[in-house]
RNA sequence: GCUGGCGUAGCUCAGCUGGUAGAGCAGCCGCCUUGUAAGCGGCAGGUCACCGGUUCAAACCCGGUCGCCAGCUCCA
């Protein structure tokens, strides 16, 4: 029975029959092993089903197997569903009856909605539950599910109730298409970024250092690096000016942003300056958690004219987030942060001009990168009081100017209540990662906080006083999950122009070494990323190591590259090779470096 | 933070019902001088995450801590 069911990839109605009585034959499984087992929600999902269990005596993922030939027996029996409607009291006597405590606390909210209760049952099996069913377990494919994993969940998602046990499992059609999922599940994470980030040294953790604080080594750092470099010319292009602000500011700056009052428990705790005058209090500083305050502060460095507006204030600023230890991911979610940050100070007139420019800014970022599935999430406020701040008015109306632009620009989106920052609504960029979870992989924010809060002016044509607007935006998220992202799509195999060695040059022997020093110093002589693999390894070795480094081009040299004065140039992304006189091949190698090619793709060829 | 699982060499992993550790790759040193994904030999490398307990004896059993993974909650 499930609480409610969004899909976010639509699921055929036989489909969710089939995972939907999955769940209930695993409930009935679990009450042969656990009888005083309490059921909570069972909803079928998008890879299968799972049902959550309050249970006397816990179960390992050792039980599994057993539950799992349970459930085939179950199957076999070719129990039928039958619906049964009930009225309220009798429905919830039922329940009582059958000592389902969080049905019943479900079954008396559903009541106070005017619901009406449905039942199912199936051999012994009876559940409160709308359905729909197949018409019997023999429709359940034998071989097309499994169970999977276990795991905890509290009940209605709420951390303050008790926490259940969750089991997952997989149900596809048939067998075949299980495997296929299982199997492609498996190759997505080599993909995993953790995992190709220890293989390609682009970044690591270590405990000593803290959990959640990732050390990036030089090849990561190079990537980061390009990113930036790209970033901030599409910036500069665009009008923003670069700046500078600390790591750290003293607590009274997170009083007057909000932060203290809205965000204090992701920022890392306060570090107290020492007195020596007991009567003088400690002054408090933070690690910053976001840009913005310290941008604000520029802001006001002095007085503002309607004539600089709009202001655009960029920074790569690195936030510190406090961020509870079970959620910290990879790099996906860490504790120190670098943001593509930027502010952008406006009057209310230029707001969608400007919105359009970053949303044009981001879409050529996506392209750019290949990234596909990404959605746009309109993310609203709700009338959580300790989420949100205050102030109905001006969230309706700026909620209601997202709405328009996003229509101006007739764009796709979906509307998500209480995902909005705490000072103003935002346009998340949406994505999922190889192990499917969903992330905000760049947002756009606009507040209407913080104008008042620091009483943010500037003088208008006709001499009065006004308030901008501010932007928050940040299209390459933060570096961190940014990578990630990047590191996954790509398998590892970045770009020429991101990758950390741009060019390998492998002699066929030791004999042509100095025609490969050569070239690799004429190459980073015009700041080519290029190596010699000057190790005695065998030939078919060193093109291995080259490969599986994925190092973007190998440029193989031998006795007929000397004698022509050319190199024979293997790409990783395409299977032919070329052999390009090397005067040519130096000049294309750094047109595709300059020109930000993406020749990690098979579709795009080298320039001519 | 919560629930469950996991933690053996730089990496991937072996190590039976407790008898104080082993392989491949990587590294280093030789030999080989190689034409498109692993040439050959040798050497070195581990307080078995950490702390405590049980035991004649602990990588293995028990407790705690730290870290990692999945999920929940939360979020860039």
């Amino acid at each position: 029975m499930s609480e409610k069911y969004e899909p976010k990839h639509k699921m055929d109605e036989s489909l969710f029959r089939m995972r939907h009585s999955l769940a209930h034959v695993l409930a009935e499984a679990v009450l042969q092993v656990r009888p005083k087992a309490q059921l909570g929600f069972g909803p079928p999902i998008r890879t299968g089903f799972y049902y959550d269990f309050k249970l006397d005596e816990p179960l390992a993922e050792s039980d599994l197997p057993d539950i799992e030939k349970r459930m085939r027996k179950i199957i076999q029996e070719k129990q039928e569903f039958k619906r049964e409607d009930l009225p309220k009291e009798q429905a919830l006597k039922k329940l009582e009856g059958m000592g389902q405590e969080l049905k019943v606390e479900y079954a008396q909210e559903l009541l106070k909605a005017g619901e009406n209760l449905s039942f199912y049952s199936s051999g012994p099996f009876v559940d409160m539950c709308e359905g729909p069913h197949v018409s019997d377990t023999s429709k359940i494919p034998l071989n097309g599910f499994k169970l999977d994993s276990l795991a905890g969940s509290y009940w209605r998602g709420d951390s303050h109730r008790p926490m259940l046990t969750r089991i997952y499992g997989l149900a596809f059609p048939t067998e075949n298409e299980l495997k296929e999922f299982i199997k492609n599940r498996e190759l997505a994470l080599k993909r995993d970024h953790r995992k190709l980030g220890q293989e390609l040294e682009l970044f690591t953790f270590d405990e000593h250092v803290g959990k959640g604080l990732p050390l990036w080594l030089p090849n990561g750092t190079v990537i980061r690096e390009e990113l930036e470099k790209f970033a901030k010319e599409l910036e500069f292009k665009d009008g923003y000016v670069r700046v500078a602000t600390p790591n750290i500011a003293n607590g009274e700056l997170y009083k007057l942003s909000g932060h203290l009052q809205l965000y204090k428990e992701i920022m890392f705790p306060p570090m107290k300056s020492l007195e020596k005058d007991p009567d003088s209090p400690a002054e408090e500083f933070y690690m910053k958690p976001m840009n913005c305050p310290h941008h604000h502060m520029i802001y006001l460095n002095r007085p503002r004219s309607y004539r600089e507006l709009p202001l655009r204030l960029a920074e790569y600023g690195t936030c510190y987030r406090f961020e509870k230890s079970g959620q910290l991911a990879g790099l996906l979610r860490v504790r120190s942060l670098s943001m593509n940050d930027a502010h952008l100070y406006c009057t209310v007139d230029q707001i969608e001009e400007e919105i359009k420019k970053i949303v044009a800014m981001q879409e050529f970022y996506y392209k750019k990168f290949r990234l596909e599935r990404v959605w746009i999430r309109l993310s609203l406020h709700d009338q959580d009081k300790e989420k949100f701040v205050d102030n109905e008015e001006l969230w309706t109306k700026t909620e209601n100017m997202l709405r328009e632009v996003l229509k101006e620009l007739k764009v796709e989106y979906e509307e998500a209540a209480g995902e909005a920052a705490f000072y103003g609504p935002k346009l998340d960029y949406q994505t999922e990662n190889v192990i499917g979870r969903e992330e905000t992989i760049s947002t756009i924010q606009l507040d209407f906080t913080a104008p008042e809060r620091f009483q943010l002016e500037f003088t208008a044509a006709d001499g009065s006083k006004q308030r901008p607007l501010v932007i928050h935006r940040a299209p390459l998220g933060t570096h961190e999950r940014f990578i990630s992202f990047l590191i996954e799509r790509f398998g590892g195999a970045f770009p020429s122009w991101l990758s950390p060695i741009q060019v390998r040059i492998v002699p066929v022997a030791e004999d042509f070494l100095p025609y490969a020093e050569k070239l690799s110093d004429d190459l980073r002589g015009q700041m080519v990323r290029a190596e010699v693999d000057a190790t005695t390894d065998s030939f078919s070795k060193k093109v291995r190591n080259a490969v599986t480094k994925k190092i973007p081009n190998i440029w193989i040299v031998g006795a007929n590259e000397v004698k022509d004065q050319t190199v024979t140039w293997r790409r990783y992304a395409v299977e032919k090779q070329a052999q390009v006189p090397a005067e040519k091949a130096k000049g294309m190698l750094a047109l595709m470096i300059q020109q930000r090619t993406m020749d990690n793709f098979p579709d795009v060829d080298l320039p001519p």
